[in-house]
DNA sequence: GCCAACGTTGGC
DNA sequence: GCCAACGTTGGC
């Protein structure tokens, strides 16, 4: 199993948007690094550490998991919608999608300053300066770490 | 609001 | 293929 990171702006859709939808795709990645994580490496049960990043301070809210793997963001050929690319087409589709939903909220949300501050947490790529990838590989000794930073344990994500 | 760190675009 | 200009992300 592998672990990762997504971004989203609390204003924008926070974790408990996540939760009361029950599921979503995340759609609107316009980035080639994390549209082929997306695409290629993302296993459905993966586990997310859902990241609220532009807000005070930015933070770790909870845990989600892959329930559909990468799948072409149809939200790419809608000439009307934000997220339109007139290079991305349903025959070449250019970006992709996954879907995730909730596993369970932080008792305690991970603030970045904490995070910062665990030396267990040294080499995060998410703590490096000007990271800005919104979806990120999360190495199982960061995932775990965080996951206790927020009162959980190992047993608390695994079904 | 500022700006550092990137990623993308396009002229050459 | 280089690189300057520009746009975006996201912490502070």
């Amino acid at each position: 199993m592998n672990h990762w990171l997504m971004k989203s702006e609390p204003h924008v859709y926070p974790y408990e948007q996540l939760v009361s939808d029950g599921s979503t795709h995340w759609d609107g990645v316009r980035n080639y690094q994390a549209r082929n994580m997306m695409r290629d490496d993302m296993k459905e049960g993966d586990l997310v550490l859902f990241y609220h990043s532009n807000t005070k301070p930015p933070h770790v809210a909870g845990v989600a998991q892959v329930v559909k793997e990468g799948y072409p963001d149809f939200t790419s050929w809608d000439s009307k919608g934000h997220y339109f690319d007139p290079k991305s087409t349903p025959e070449s589709p250019r970006w992709f999608m996954v879907d995730i939903s909730p596993v369970i909220a932080f008792n305690v949300i991970v603030s970045l300053p904490s995070m910062k501050e665990n030396p267990a947490l040294d080499g995060m790529p998410l703590l490096r300066k000007g990271q800005r990838l919104s979806v990120q590989p999360v190495e199982k000794k960061y995932f775990d770490e965080v996951l206790s930073m927020g009162g959980l344990s190992r047993t608390d994500v695994e079904v």
